[in-house]
DNA sequence: GATGAATGAGATTTCATTCAT
DNA sequence: AATGAATGAAATCTCATTCAT
């Protein structure tokens, strides 16, 4: 085999990646605070020093782990909403990628929950943050034009409403306090869709 | 001699409560780690030193706040739950309370959703907030044996759902994402009905 | 004897003090970069962390040292000028008060000479620096107003001068490359003002 | 094929002479403890590893600049010194040298006067800084012995006050306190030797 | 109760220097 | 010779907490 990066992918792991990783595991386990920039980089095999040669603060690597994450969510949800499918469906596809980041990578999504969600930093990434949001309310908006979705709700609020509902699923998680598990991953996925888009009153 | 606590108000005035209302207002404008223990003193208008007379630790300043007031909210909502009225109306009165209290003590809600809700800190005061999603279940699961709620869904994770809605709109104002006022918050208060209850597909 | 100001001396010697003092020792020691904070206040015999109750950085600390005794030496200067004596008199007095400085407190001058004078530190003071000089050129003008010295000179030149000369002085005694000694402090006074007012070439 | 470094001068160019003038420009600009490695490298636009090729130490390269500047002053005086003049034009010289050398090459005059002069840097170079004094004092004293100077001032504290008045007004020119230009070097060179040799007291 | 001087553990950050490439 | 990633010692400064008054 000729691709050399297949073959000795540790002497390729760049440091950056590897400080950025132990960052998110460190910053699960300890929160932002509660994490020593020494903590990282012996989490990552480094001298601590070298972490202030790819970033400039701790901070940075903070808004460095959100960005580059949060970036890939957005794809990934604009790539849902570009999806020719009933907005209801797109609704299942948003929520389908929030709820299973938790089995795919628990670590970030504490950070993610706990650090960065409704907290004080990165308020400069406020725009980031946003889009998602806007994600939903478009797809909301969409349901209404065609007629999917009632006309009569803020589509703004039904967003904030619905991500509040997908995040506080994964704090539960987070937090250890819901079920945990692929079943109850899809069980919530399910229950999210029901409460949202059928409501809980009997028709 | 009468009540000296009308007559001298003021001097009366517990230290312990101008450092608590003081600890509220430096939280909610600093964060909890932003915050320093000479911010809150000095803004209660007390050496620091005393601050360590009333409580043993700036955490528990914090943790205070968060009991007192969390306690408050408790017992109205466990009023509401106590109503006679049907499971929707409950969830009506819920949602109210917790809505209002935006317009009412903005500072506080700052500190409860940005430092209390999901962070590490007090995580001792877990039952405490277990209590809150344990009345907006047993609401559900009223509706659901009521007949009023439909019973093919999880009243845990809908209990889940329900509260993250309403934080999320909290967060919303806090951030200063969402617009504020009266009107808007009597909009959202239908709207998070509206979604929860009826749901957003058109029947 | 009811001042109790002289019967506890140390018990009311101020903080404060002690660390100025001993800032002066250890810059005189070790220069100003290689001073650390630590040192100062060990020699001291207090916390570091007290330095930062009376002083913002280590800086302010030396700013602090120059601009006490600075303001100091500038009043004796102030004195000297305002002395009812021929111009070569006082110029005979401001010589005495520079160079019996170094007997008087060596710590002091070696960190005023090496430290302050030509550092790149304080130059915020240059405006209390500059007045030395000042006193100088007034002396040196009002010499030439009254016929007592030569009018074909500059006299601020001259002023920088007689300056630099006073304090290479100082320098070969700070570097020990000059003679000590009380003698040798006589000594160097009288050959300043003998080069300075009388010249070096025979008449 | 011809001289290459006629040819492509700059390809040629010592890497340890670019290294050199750019750490004159470095010191002059930050001071010796404020001029990182880094930046030094970055004005000689090369990497920082090299510099270590070249010096042992950033100290080294400070000492390699003194070194070598120095020498070069040594001879300039020394060649004057050895001239066939009266003593009188010999100080004329001196001080032409060192003045001159201002608006020469003013970055080194900074460095040399802020960074070298007096500072706990380079006290091994002591003995060539002595060597400068000692032509002024040894000029002194020929002027002495061949009746052109007084015979009753100390030779060597002599040294030392001419010296200190010109490197006084060299500091005056860094500091940005004295005016600058040929002109200024000019009358200040005949001041300081109307000063020095005259005497400020009319005859 | 009240004050604020005093303490000192601890954290981030800097940067000269090394060394594999 | 040349590069710049990597190291890690060291230093300043912060701030929660203590305690004498």
């Amino acid at each position: 085999m000729t691709d050399r990066s297949i073959a000795i992918p540790d002497a390729a792991a760049d440091k950056r990646r590897l400080i950025l990783d132990a960052a998110v595991r460190v910053f699960a386990r300890s929160g932002y605070h509660g994490a020593r920039v020494g903590d990282i980089a012996e989490e990552a095999g480094v001298a601590h020093g070298l972490l202030y040669h790819y970033f400039s603060s701790k901070e940075e690597v903070l808004a460095t782990v959100f960005r580059e994450n949060w970036r890939a969510l957005l794809e990934t949800l604009h790539r849902v909403e570009a999806d020719d499918e009933p907005a209801d469906e797109k609704l299942r596809g948003v929520t389908k990628v929030i709820l299973r980041s938790w089995r795919n990578d628990p670590d970030l999504v504490r950070v993610m929950v706990r650090e960065v969600a409704r907290s004080p930093h990165l308020q400069a990434q406020v725009d980031e943050v946003r889009e998602v949001f806007l994600v939903l309310q478009r797809i909301v908006e969409e349901g209404q034009a065609k007629g999917v979705f009632r006309r009569d709700l803020d589509a703004r609020l039904a967003s904030w409403i619905i991500y509040g509902g997908l995040e506080e699923i994964l704090t539960g998680w987070v937090l250890g306090q819901l079920p945990d598990g692929d079943d109850e991953v899809a069980r919530a996925e399910r229950t999210i869709l029901d409460v949202v888009c059928g409501g809980l009153v009997v028709r």
